[in-house]
DNA sequence: AGGTGTCTCAAACAGTCGTTTGAAATCTTC
DNA sequence: GAAGATTTCAAACGACTGTTTGAGACACCT
């Protein structure tokens, strides 16, 4: 199922995030992956103590790029000023989208992004929190700079629509609504394009 | 745990809604569920037939409201012309997070939901595009009414933009960020505005 | 009272789960 | 090539899962 050449630990890893995403962290069983993997049962307690830590390590192996790809374009923005709403939001939304298209089925991982951000596990919330929350609160200021006239709170809850908007982007990007005759690519485009267009104008709008 | 007076099947769907809510439905057993309920283990399977037919009758006691309460507002809505954005989006908006404070653990539903949308599960999904996608068509051809200039593509991908936004401040209302002092009504009027009025300014967002 | 459905109950069923074990196989290093 | 560490393997562990069973309790009707 997965290319043999690869070390045991990134076949598993490979096949448990293709799983997590076609069925969720608790209708995987260990055994699923495995299997998937062409890797002996036990190979996944050995390698990563436990099915917690392997779900974890799905996240980590990914996050970490996505993270990096985020705060570089974002920074890339800053450069020329403090008032490219498009541009921080496209930094913020674009990585995410074009993970579904990469290499090494980062489409799978995309969707397990989004399975995380609604299944309310508190150690899964927890980790997330831990570890790329700074991303969020840098981003959360970079538009807090593009938008001096919005108050903080209301910012707040914007910033949280655009966020869950971006996460039901990701979840039918590389699934379900790309009509045929489009390539991956321009699909994408569109979508980031889109979302871009509809989160500005959203943010932009005069407070109530 | 639960009002002893209810029906053994009330209080079977009490308990599993709020158990549902806090852990999810692959998390959830019915151990745990007729404990709560403090009814028989053989209850669920005798009065619902299987664990999925309870999960279905969760999500049909409180959705059957909630779709008959948006058609009714949208309707009302309609009385005065095609042409009220905002009033349409209440429409779709506010029942849904009215839900969250309603009597009767509509809080915890709200969360239930919210997880249904992200579990990608192909019998969940097709359970509530079969019962409840006429509600979604009627929204949005209202929509298109109200936005006559936007193309059809891009308002499927903007309502979805919506229907994203909305799961998550559904998610968070009722549990992670009302402030202290605010009271739950002025909570959720609080969401719904900004909600409202974000989305009607990106869906107001000039084509590109 | 007797009979008829409806409902509840403790117990067991067969199956799956994540995890552990200890021995084999494989790779490293001297 | 022997010694030692690392990795794989089949098998089993105990715990938990959804579901079924058959007997008992209860309410209602004639």
């Amino acid at each position: 199922m997965t290319s043999p050449h690869f070390s045991t630990k990134d076949r598993i890893l490979d096949a448990a995030e293709a799983l997590f995403a076609q069925h969720g962290f608790a209708e995987t069983s260990l055994r699923q992956v495995t299997s998937r993997a062409d890797v002996n049962l036990a190979a996944v307690n050995y390698h990563f103590g436990s099915k917690g830590n392997l779900i974890s390590e799905v996240f980590r192996r990914r996050l970490d790029e996505l993270s990096a790809m985020r705060l570089e374009q974002l920074a890339k923005v800053r450069e020329h000023g403090d008032d490219d709403l498009p541009g921080t939001l496209r930094a913020f939304i674009e990585p995410a989208l074009q993970l579904s298209i990469d290499r090494h089925g980062g489409a799978a991982f995309v969707r397990v992004i989004a399975r995380a951000y609604a299944e309310k596990d508190e150690r899964l919330r927890k980790f997330l929190s831990d570890n790329y929350g700074h991303v969020m609160r840098e981003f959360a200021q970079a538009l807090h700079r593009a938008l001096p006239d919005i108050s903080r709170e209301q910012l707040y809850w914007r910033f949280d629509f655009i966020a869950g908007a971006l996460t039901y982007a990701m979840a039918d990007v590389g699934q379900i609504k790309r009509p045929q005759g489009v390539s991956d690519k321009e699909h994408v485009q569109r979508a980031c394009a889109e979302l871009v267009g509809f989160a500005a104008a959203g943010l932009s709008a005069k407070p109530l």
